[in-house]
DNA sequence: GTCTATATGTTGATAGAC
DNA sequence: GTCTATCAACATATAGAC
């Protein structure tokens, strides 16, 4: 507040829009503290009055990842009704926030867990992705879904179908609702016609 | 040959299957010719006897990966019959083919296209998922899927189904079959229960 | 085919002026 | 909040002996 440059003036939060552009374009191990400089238009130095340093960038960057993706678990039509019904709204509500929050989910999906930030990351999408397990499990329990399906196998396989949008989504080709609505009727309907 | 040494003595091969292994724990620019040389158990210049460096090294695994997943498009089942059970036949034999060559598939995964090898695999993996959509436009003219199903979309969804198995599939827990039937039961009958 | 030693560049991070 | 200057550590790769 009260600042009169004509413009720039970096927070911690518009510097991590640009590093997480970078973070992707380049992977994390593959970016250097030069290259952000570089990017943000700010000498290496300056990062480092920001933020502790490049870990903490990712930090910052995949915890709004993880807090999107957990605010939809306490959605109430998440937590309130069928099992199935809860399912499909979780499935379609994460396709959505990976889309809105497109580059951040990039990154937590590609963090592998070599230093313990990583660590800390997939140790809270398992979390997630356990949770939304115990979904498919209720509902398989209903008998809303198809009997043979392993209800852990069936939700790797959902979870990679919904993450791979982050391998190809570019805004302005599709809205997020289109290919929201795409992966829910793929999931549970599948490919083939009627017979 | 005609060797005498207890054990060791490398061939760019053997070497290959420790480097990737490496890559994969580490990331491929997460990982230094020295982290290579610990795990192969010979000395950093003793690598650059078989191959010309690290970026050889990455182009050799993704390579391999990339013959087996052309190789089933040359199948019998992949050239033959009804377009939706010549699909059928593919998507099974890559998440079959994906389990068979884990490693290496896992690695070309995760190439995102920074160096000339990495575009190099990347293209050639655009040109894979290309003649599969073929084949998902083929059997949608057929009326052999749901008419109401995107072909280029549902491709997508379909090889990020496939593709996540690199992700969480370790040998032993599962047959390479049964996670292939999963896929594709899925990916054409979808998760929902008959009415 | 392997080694030790080394050249040469890049890395993440800090000190301290403005 | 930004900068220049600098550091120690580590990177890929090469030279040349055995």
């Amino acid at each position: 507040m009260a600042e009169n440059s004509t413009r720039t003036a970096y927070t911690a939060d518009t510097l991590l829009a640009v590093t997480v552009r970078v973070f992707n374009e380049r992977g994390y191990d593959g970016t250097s503290m030069e290259d952000l400089s570089r990017a943000a238009g700010i000498s290496k130095s300056s990062i480092y009055h920001h933020v502790r340093g490049k870990e903490e960038l990712l930090r910052l960057a995949v915890g709004r990842a993880l807090d999107a993706l957990f605010a939809i678990l306490e959605e109430p039509a998440a937590v309130t009704g069928r099992p199935v019904d809860r399912l499909e709204h979780v499935v379609r509500r994460t396709a959505e926030v990976l889309i809105d929050e497109l580059p951040y989910v990039t990154l937590l999906l590609r963090v592998r867990g070599n230093t313990a930030t990583e660590e800390w990351a997939l140790e809270r999408r398992r979390d997630f992705d356990h949770r939304v397990a115990e979904l498919v499990k209720a509902a398989a329990a209903e008998g809303e879904l198809r009997p043979d399906v392993e209800p852990r196998l069936a939700t790797r396989l959902l979870f990679g179908m919904i993450n791979s949008i982050a391998e190809w989504y570019r805004p302005g080709s599709r809205t997020a609702d289109g290919v929201a609505e795409a992966v829910v009727h793929l999931a549970f309907d599948g490919l083939r016609a009627e017979p």
